[in-house]
Order: structure tokens, then C-alpha cells, then sequence
DNA sequence: ATTCAATACACGCATTTGCGTAATTGCCAC
DNA sequence: GTGGCAATTACGCAAATGCGTGTATTGAAT
């Protein structure tokens, strides 16, 4: 984060985008804004790979989504996994939720459209320097969104504290002898909470009821 | 979404905090702006719930996080199972990692610190109605980030089919027998398969093989 | 041709589990 | 002050589990 104040040297920035003419006008737009450097631009995921095996990383890369060959959700990935440094902005003429999640779990750190400004676009820039995540308002919501729905709505089966405490001991894969000398209980002591356990959530194994903790955490 | 178009109406809004010389600037920015139609001021989610069984829900809600009494992360969730349309954004003086978390879990359209400018907050509230997300560039990158981290990155075990398709039988609570039974096999076969699951997974047990099943999507 | 991994089946045994049944203690509410 | 409830300890037993050890077939890799 902030890595523009412990660094002097202008920050390197990479163009991944198969349309020549939009990457001529991003790398130039980059050539002409103080304190970025622009360094390449490629047409594909593989040539963009293929250069960061021989080059230093860059500090910031654009990425198209839409790419031929290996796409550009594939390629956050694998740039993120050679170089973690690396923030990556995806491009993209479609808004598509499934695409924007995609994006986001392999690691991109902006999201925007292709039909931003360019000032938006570089503005963008510096964003994502300073530790933010350039996003347009609309993909902000469908991220929010998706996290709140994706947010387990924690069932409650009534258990009580001492019944999550050893639910959450055989999540962790504890024997009822391990988790009574853990709890300083008795043997007995645990294998009764554990029918308590059994007959709320409607299981007959430890097994079921670790998959019903996890499935709908529970703990 | 663009509820502004759609609506003549001026937008209402409610406020919910306890700080009465914040409230009072908020509240007063409100009613300076046009379009916006300041409502209620209140200092506890109790309060403010208690209106909401009487009165025509507003259209946003700007509510604090540090409220005595119900607290604003439970307050939104109580406000949104009222009234789902209401879009609430959560104003805080701390910017930390899990009250953001469970803010927007609990439904909230937005997050701002306090610290923001007044010209940010009235147009968070433009932003919240066209579909936006408010929220300033760090807390978006940690929502990005938690996004990216909680999607888990189905390690590989080197488990075959065969061991797949019994470690999700082993998900769905069968014994060997069962499983057995199901696939045509014999139950010493299943015993083996799961000797190689276990090894594989590195656990003892059938609930340590469900609980890193699903807590690393092995399926 | 042979090694290797996956698949399949088998015996034995110590341990663990699931469940029926039962009793005691502490605490809170009515 | 008593009834209810969670938490605790307890015995016994059939069933299931985890694991050591062994054999055999198949298809892919070397």
C-alpha cells in the first residue's frame, strides 16, 4: 500500500488488450501521465506471461477480459500467482456478474468498463496505488451483493454455547476422549451434549453433523 | 435502481446516530439539499424501529455503527427485514476489517467513515439510489480482498474420481456400508478408498475428511 | 517387459461411536 | 421454594470405524 511514497521511481505499467487501437490509446494516455511509466503492451495473456519469466514485474497491469487464447480471468491468476505484487484492472465491455466475481476471486484488484473516461482510467491508477479498488458504482453493488447473499444466513438449531463449543471440536476432528480431556470433562459428559447435538440438528454422526456445521456455519 | 427516475417524490431520508452534533450536520445537509427530503433524526435503532411500524419507510437511512443498544450492524439487519428496499449506508469512525464484513452481510448499500467531507456524504446518497456502492477506495479493497481469499482455491489433494465420489458420500453422511451398498462395491473396497482418502487428506478420521471436504471444496 | 497407480476384495483387532438408561448439581424464573 | 433446564457424570453394549497386513486385476507409463 501506498507504495508511490517509498518508492521514487515511476511505477511500471503493463497493457494486456488484443484491440490495437484501444491499446495504443491506453498506452498513451500512461506515456503521458507523470509518475506512471509505461513499459509494454501485449496483445495476449501468453506474450504477457511469456515476459514477465525475463522482466522485472511491473507495479500496475491492465488487463482486458475478453482475450483470445487464455482469457483474461485465467490470466489475473497467473500473473497473480508469478507476481502477488502486481495490482491488477481488469477492462471490460461487459457489466456480467459472474464474470466480475470470477475476476475478483482470482485476484484482480480494479474492475472497470471500457466505456470509462480516460481520466477515469488513469485516475484508476492511483487508486489502486493507494490501497482502493477502482470499481464503477454499479460493479460495487454487485460485489456487495454477492457478499451479502453469499453470507450464510447461520442457521440456529437451538444449540447451546457448550453444544457449538464441542460442534466446533469436531469440526476440528477431536475424538469425544480428546475434546473431554480439552474441556476438562468427562468422557460421559461429552458423549451426552454430543446426542443433544445429534438430535437438534437431526443427525446420527459426527460426520453428518460436522457437514451441516460447515454447510451452514452453524459455529 | 435509478429510484430517482422513476419517483417525483423528493427521496426521504432517515438518520440514525447517537452523536447529536453529527446527527444535527447531517441532518442539516440533508435538508439543504434538493431532492432530498430529510424525515427523521433518531439516537438508537430502538427508536428508529419503533417508527418504522408506524411511518412510510424511507428511501435511505444513514445509520452509525457505534449505537448503545442495538448496535447499527444488528440495526441494519432489523431494518432490512422491515423494509428491503430501504437502502441503509453505514457511517463509522473505524474502518475495520470485520464490522465492514458484517455490515454488509447484515445488508448495507454502503460504508463511509465519518472522517469523509459533507460533499461526500450527500453524494454517497446520489450514489447509493443510481445502484452504487459508496464506500471509500480502502474499504472497497478489503471487500475485494475478503471476496478473493474467502473464494477458496479448491486445492488438490490428487484424489482419483473414485475417491471424490466416495469423500462426497462421506459428505452426505453414509457409512462404508452404505456407500457400498450405493456404488455396488464391497465394503472392504470403501474401507481401502478411504484409507487413500485419509493418507491423501492427511486426516484420522471420516469428520476430519468432510470438515477439510468442505472447508477447501474438495468436491 | 515391467513398473506403477488405481481398483477391487479380504481378515482381524483394538478403539471409537451411537444410543438406551439413569442420576446429580447449579441456576433462573415464576 | 420449586419446577424447569442446562450441564455434568455414569454403565453397558451392539455397531461402526481405523488400521495393519495380504492378494489380485487392469491399464497406463517407462
Amino acid at each position: 500500500m501506498m507504495r508511490q511514497s517509498s518508492e521514487k521511481e515511476p511505477l511500471t505499467v503493463w497493457v494486456v488488450e488484443d484491440n490495437a487501437s484501444f491499446r495504443e490509446n491506453i498506452a498513451e494516455l500512461v506515456r503521458q501521465t507523470p509518475g506512471l511509466q509505461f513499459e509494454h503492451a501485449f496483445s495476449s495473456c501468453e506474450d504477457t506471461l511469456e515476459e514477465l519469466t525475463s522482466s522485472p514485474f511491473p507495479d500496475i497491469m491492465l488487463m482486458d477480459i475478453g482475450l483470445p487464447g487464455i482469457n483474461g480471468i485465467e490470466g489475473v491468476r497467473r500473473v497473480k500467482a508469478i507476481s502477488p505484487e502486481t495490482l491488477v484492472i481488469m477492462l471490460t465491455v461487459f457489466d456480467e456478474n459472474d464474470m466480475i466475481f470470477r475476476a475478483i476471486c482470482a485476484g484482480a484488484s480494479g474492475y472497470l468498463l471500457k466505456s470509462e473516461s480516460t481520466d477515469r482510467i488513469i485516475s484508476s491508477l492511483q487508486e489502486v496505488l493507494n490501497g482502493g479498488a477502482p470499481m464503477n458504482a454499479q460493479i460495487a453493488r454487485k460485489v456487495v451483493d454477492m457478499f451479502s447473499h453469499l453470507a450464510a444466513p447461520r442457521g440456529d438449531y437451538g444449540l447451546t454455547s457448550r453444544e457449538r463449543e464441542i460442534l466446533q471440536s469436531l469440526v476440528d476432528g477431536l475424538s469425544k476422549k480428546q475434546i473431554a480431556d480439552k474441556l476438562f470433562l468427562s468422557f460421559h459428559t461429552i458423549d451426552m451434549h454430543m446426542r443433544g447435538i445429534y438430535s437438534k440438528l437431526q443427525v446420527h454422526s459426527r460426520s453428518g453433523a460436522v457437514a451441516k456445521a460447515l454447510k451452514e456455519n452453524l459455529l
